[in-house]
DNA sequence: GTCTATACCGTGATAGAC
DNA sequence: GTCTATCACGGTATAGAC
């Protein structure tokens, strides 16, 4: 943890196996969902000794917590690349194509944040949660930054109805199986954003 | 399943163990999720002795469906209700109340067709589909039948979008664990109905 | 026709070999 | 410091008792 990942030697290759592990902790819990995906699933993903995982995790909850900081570091890099963008109209409408962009997955397995928070929050017991809620709240936070640059009344309400027309749509194209129906909806946010104020 | 469920002895009884027990599964699983409940929470749950719920449903898919046919009964009986108003546009508006009206419930578990639909969604693996969309699809299309009654352009589309505002505000009131958002959006989304084709 | 004891399997986790 | 053989638990499903 302290120490660089591409030092050298065996400690280089351990960092190796862990970063294998959390990338395909993401995809997988993502395609499968939490309950329904084993340790053994995650290993094979990863390429790594079936029962040698516990070496980097502990347990199963700190592979999932591996595979949310995952999905938080995406979302990071993606407003960030947004965020060089001068308008702030135009970075949520690059918001909208990057979210369209991955309709086929999304049809597929579902939205990664969205399918992952309605499971964790089913396995919260009175525990300590393993909070997807944190990563939707700095999803939201930056969109509402975004409606606040542009002035509109309300930035929060338009955060939430951006937001939450994401998941949903997600949520559609995946009981439907139909991607198109990302496409129909993100075309109509672009549309509303576009006649935003007039 | 040919004959009345109140005739008398013993096939009542039996009749009855077997509605207690899909509510119960139909509450159950939306609780805690398809994959964290097992055979005992929900028998314990319809005060039926534990092993022996076999005898009413072979497996728990049989238990899983049967959730499913509930929740398609109850949005049968509310629509049919929603039905004797004689304008579209307040049916509409009706059955956005009538979700903002379960938002405790849905920031605690979330739309109980919602995550049923993406964990079912995860469950078919090749196999055939316990699919939720089934039931999605009836609801889209019946608030497309209402757009259409309206006269508004794209019907479909429209109903896209409502749906999907209600999954969406259902997962991000879930994931924030915060009911209000429910209201806040269930009170945009009215206002859009009243200010239609204006 | 209704219910219960039990088989069997897959899972997360660990003690200890390399 | 890295990995594997093994355990104990809890789940679904069934064979057969009442």
């Amino acid at each position: 943890m302290t120490d660089s990942k591409e030092s050298r030697g065996p400690r280089a290759k351990a960092a190796g196996k862990r970063r294998q592990l959390t990338a395909a902790a993401a995809r997988v819990l993502h395609e499968q969902g939490v309950e329904r995906t084993t340790i053994a699933d995650i290993a094979r993903a990863a390429e790594v000794p079936a029962g040698n995982v516990y070496y980097y995790f502990k347990t199963k909850d700190e592979l999932v917590e591996a595979a949310l900081s995952e999905h938080a570091s995406h979302l990071e890099t993606l407003t960030g690349r947004l965020d060089q963008l001068a308008d702030p109209r135009e970075r949520l409408k690059g918001l909208v194509d990057a979210w369209v962009s991955q309709r086929d997955t999304a049809a597929r397995y579902g939205c990664p944040m969205g399918t992952l928070a309605s499971e964790l929050d089913k396995r919260a017991e009175g525990g300590l949660d393993l909070t997807a809620g944190r990563v939707i709240r700095q999803l939201l936070e930056w969109v509402e930054a975004q409606y606040r640059q542009i002035g509109v009344a309300d930035p929060e309400g338009h955060a939430l109805a951006l937001v939450g027309a994401y998941q949903g749509m997600s949520l559609l194209s995946n009981a439907l199986r139909d991607p198109e129906v990302m496409a129909r909806e993100g075309a109509r946010l672009t549309r509303e954003l576009d006649s935003l104020g007039c």
